[in-house]
DNA sequence: CAAAGTGCAACTATAATAGTTACATAAGGA
DNA sequence: TCCTTATGTAACTATTATAGTTGCACTTTG
């Protein structure tokens, strides 16, 4: 596969729609992020379904549905993850259940696997839109 | 892509080592987690080269290079993660250098995914491959 | 030296992802 | 009202990390 990019370009839509409110059309993000104006279409509408964003058609504005400081990282991982992406970690699909080892392997590393996923998220929990805003700023200034 | 499932595989590959020590050739584990015995030769030469596996040629035996114990399942996760695979989440690559957002915008995202990041690894060095065996004895008794 | 097994090259197959084109639809402003 | 701007979405193609597979030279033990 390709990597998968949509958390990082959905924390981008987010930071630009707190920068820039009613002034983000989709193609103007995909330049900023260096990609495809569907590509963020597609994005917005998860994060719009999510209650993150709030989008008008036509020459209406694309803002924030909240204000940043409620939007966690979480919430953006959340918001557009896949089934496929859902766990960070894939398990081998049909271990041979007629071998000890294969039949129990995996329930014994479920916990672990479930333990690393759940302390990625309270991690994210932890940051949100507001934070990286205002590293974006303190960036901007700086030029 | 296919999902990544080297991690898990590991984990199996070690697990059977220790179960089964001197009696795991690749064809026999391979028929276990349900692959090629290809793909298990590869994932043990990751496991040999990170000290985590003793494998010799021919009608020897494979066994731990080490207690199981000793063995964290960060270690493995260290041992079988590639170029790609080795950070949970990917950034787009070049977001527009010339947008204050897009020039500022990875900046601003290191600092929550690495702490996520680093938050996966410290919870997975909690657990060692002795756990995960333990867990498969027990549901090996209940049969 | 035979049997068992590894190491590795060189492919093919799979599938999740991003990228792209095209167009119907919606909303706001002149 | 109609033009402009923009979204929503279907229907593709392109990319690429991954697993799967075949074949064979090499190594080690007995």
């Amino acid at each position: 596969m390709s990597a998968n990019t949509r958390f990082p370009v959905a924390i981008h839509i987010l930071a630009f729609a707190a920068i820039y409110p009613g002034q983000c059309p989709s193609e103007r993000i995909a330049e900023s992020a260096n990609t495809n104006p569907v590509v963020i279409r597609r994005l917005n509408g998860q994060l719009k379904k999510a209650g993150l964003l709030r989008i008008r058609n036509g020459a209406a504005g694309t803002e924030l549905a909240k204000p940043p400081e409620e939007i966690t990282l979480k919430d953006v991982y959340s918001a557009v993850k896949t089934k496929e992406s859902s766990h960070l970690f894939s398990t081998h699909q049909r271990p041979n259940p007629d071998c000890p080892v294969g039949g129990n392997i995996l329930g014994a590393i479920r916990e672990p696997l479930d333990a690393a996923q759940e302390a990625v998220e309270s991690t994210l929990d932890k940051y949100t839109i507001a934070g990286v805003v205002e590293i974006i700023r303190k960036g901007m200034k700086e030029r």
